[in-house]
This record gives structure tokens, C-alpha cells and sequence, in this order.
DNA sequence: TTAAAATTGTACCATTCAGTACAATCAATT
DNA sequence: AATTGATTGTACTGAATGGTACAATTTTAA
């Protein structure tokens, strides 16, 4: 097995049964068991169990920025909007709504002592933030949104609304409180934007 | 110390520790020790581990329904709806933004292998809903909200941001994007009352 | 007072945990 | 082929985990 196989793998093992299972719930030995590498290589890429969890945020954060998953902040016209809740829906009822926002378990799992692994998470939510920010400061440079419309508060709101949202699903067995929100968070977002003329 | 002092010492200490650290972070012995309790009283009282949590859950939905806490369900009015985000901010604030919901952290926490911890949490969830349906449906039939309006899926849409907004603080050690996201489900709601003719 | 029950302290167990030691093996380059 | 460094397998350690055993003590009530 070539180095980067076996990085790759161990990574890629952590962030599934990170996101699964949350970050206390899972250790080291199941990784290892789980993707069929070694102690002895995993001292030696990672050296700790807070290594292996931030090269596994940083690993998430990636793959989310190039769009290899099916949800993402690839958000660039309303449609693109209206799809973006509806993307977490149907993943998380192609879990079998066993997963909330990988993020959002494994930041909920790191404690405030750990500085360099917040920092990851903060990271991600600040790019993520951006894109969302990106979308609603252009449409509302366009002319589509009412001048109330506030960019920032638009994006964290619908940010809050998605991790609530798989938060819950997760907890209840089934997506439709996180439905309904979206809902109602689209109709929000038809308010502010200005009727065709 | 007599009996109920022992036990609810405990699950007040397991509560408290399971909302900072969550459910896996903290251990049996950590909560006896902070609680100056010892293993014979936790077997006696509870067994296991999933006992304490179960017993933790119940205080916690049993508190949150008396108003015990600083944050609720008790919303009666557009003024305590208005303040009902606002307190869950004033609350994060006051404890540094180490805290999210308690039942998100813990049921975030709780695998579906462990249906009875899990039916504690749900249990917690519906009612909670339950007096924000009533609230909004109130509204409705006084006829302060449009016909469109929906109350399940408004209290749906009110829990869902409450429940991101508060792990984003958690995870960002800061109340910005909540309280930008309560604005914005407020404007929402106000979108859907009745102007006063 | 006394017997039964509830409560508690201490010691212990098997398992799992994160992390280390170190020799063995593989691959690349010369 | 020889050397060097990267990679890997196996065994181990000490600490922490959840849970148990059991005797001792306190409380309750007859």
C-alpha cells in the first residue's frame, strides 16, 4: 500500500466514522480495524488522535470546497438557492437519517481547550459563510433583492436553519422539521426579492 | 445525605457535565467525583451509564417544563416570541459560548442504537414544538396571521434556528451569526402577521 | 430494642483506551 | 548488489473506562 493510499484511507475511514458517530465515540483502534492499516502507521502520519481529527477537518473542508460532495455552498443563481436545503434533505434520507453536518458533530465534539482543531472548524464555516454571503451580495448588486436585504444576516440565517435542521432530523428519525424550516426559509427569501416588474 | 439528595446531585452533576462535555467526553467517574458521590450510590440508583443519561434527559424536559431554566418554551405572546431567541443568546453569553442546546448536545450524542434514550429525547423535542404550535395556531385563530401561515411549520422553522444558531456559537465562540439569524426569522414572522387595520 | 431495609465506602475486575518500542520489511537510488 | 530511508507488524505499557462484589453503616419502623 503506497503512502498516500494508506494517509488517504485512514483519513477517509476517520471522517466517516467521525461523522457517524461523533469524534468521542470513535477510537483510533476502530479506525485502523476499520480501513486495515496499523498502529505503527498511524503514529507515523498522524502521531495523536487530535492529529488524525484535524487532518480529517481538513480533508472535509477540501472536498467540500471542490464540490466532491453531494451538498456543498456551490450557490450561484436562486435555483441553485432553493436546491441547496433540499441537497441535505436527500442526504440525509439517503443515511437513513443517521448523520447530521459532519461539521457540525465533530465541532460539537471538540472542546474549547483545543484551539487548533476549532480553528478547522471555524475555518470551514467562514468559507462556507462566504460563499452564501458571495450569492446574496450578488443578486442583491443585480437589482434582485430589496435594499433591507442584508447579505450577511441572509447567509446565517440560512446556515443556522441547515444545521438545525440535520440536527434535528438526526435526533427525530426523519426530516420533517427540517423541511418545514426550509419551507419557510425560502419564503423568507422570496420576500426580499424584488417582484418582476 | 438522603436519598433524593444523593440521586438528583448526581444527575444534576451528569446533566451539567453531559451539556458541557457531551454524553462520551464524560465519564461515570468524573460526574461521582464533581458530585462527591460514590459508585455504589450510582449502581444503586441507576445501574449503568444509560440509566444516568435517561434519568439526566428526564430532569432536563422535567426542568425546561417548569420554567426552571433561563431559556423555554413558555411563549404566550409576539413580545415573548420576540424575546424567546433572545434568551437562548443571553444564555450562551453568560456561560462563554462553551454551551449549545442541552438536549442537542446530548441527543447529537445519542446513537439509534439506544432507542430509549433516543425516545427521551424526541419526546422532549414534541413538546417543545407542541407549545410553539400552540402558539402560532393561537395567533391564527385570533386572527393576527395570514391564512397562509402555518404553525407547525413556523415552530418547525423557530426551533431549527435555535438549534444551529446555538451550535454555531458553540463552535465559533461567538453569538454573530445566531443573532443575525433570529433577525431574520423575526422579520419572517413578522411578514406573516396581519397588519393592524 | 431489634430486625429489616436502605444507603454507603472500599476494593476490585476485565476491557478498552491512546500512545510507544522496536524489529522487520519494502522501495528507491546509486 | 548495497545503502538508505520510508513503511509496516506485533507486542507492549500505563491509565482510564464501565461495571461488580461485598461488607459496613445508617435509617426506618415494628
Amino acid at each position: 500500500m503506497a503512502k498516500s493510499d494508506t494517509r488517504l484511507k485512514m483519513i477517509q475511514t476517520a471522517a466517516d466514522l467521525f461523522h457517524r458517530q461523533g469524534v468521542n465515540a470513535t477510537s483510533v483502534d476502530q479506525i485502523l480495524a476499520k480501513s486495515g492499516t496499523g498502529k505503527s502507521q498511524f503514529s507515523h502520519y498522524f502521531k495523536t488522535k487530535n492529529g488524525l481529527i484535524q487532518a480529517s477537518l481538513k480533508y472535509l473542508h477540501e472536498i467540500v470546497r471542490e464540490g466532491k460532495t453531494p451538498t456543498g455552498y456551490n450557490v450561484k443563481t436562486w435555483k441553485d438557492m432553493e436546491q441547496w436545503f433540499q441537497k441535505y434533505i436527500d442526504f440525509q434520507k439517503s443515511v437513513d437519517f443517521e448523520r447530521s453536518c459532519p461539521i457540525g458533530t465533530i465541532g460539537n465534539d471538540i472542546s474549547s481547550g483545543q484551539p487548533y482543531l476549532r480553528r478547522e472548524v471555524i475555518a470551514f464555516f467562514e468559507w462556507g459563510r462566504g460563499q452564501l454571503v458571495q450569492f446574496f451580495g450578488d443578486r442583491k448588486t443585480a437589482g434582485e433583492l430589496i435594499p433591507e436585504a442584508d447579505p450577511e444576516a441572509l447567509a446565517d440565517f440560512c446556515i443556522s436553519i441547515m444545521e438545525g435542521g440535520m440536527l434535528l432530523t438526526k435526533m427525530q428519525g426523519n426530516t420533517h422539521m427540517f423541511e418545514n424550516a426550509a419551507k419557510q426559509a425560502l419564503a423568507h427569501l422570496k420576500s426580499l426579492r424584488k417582484k418582476k416588474t
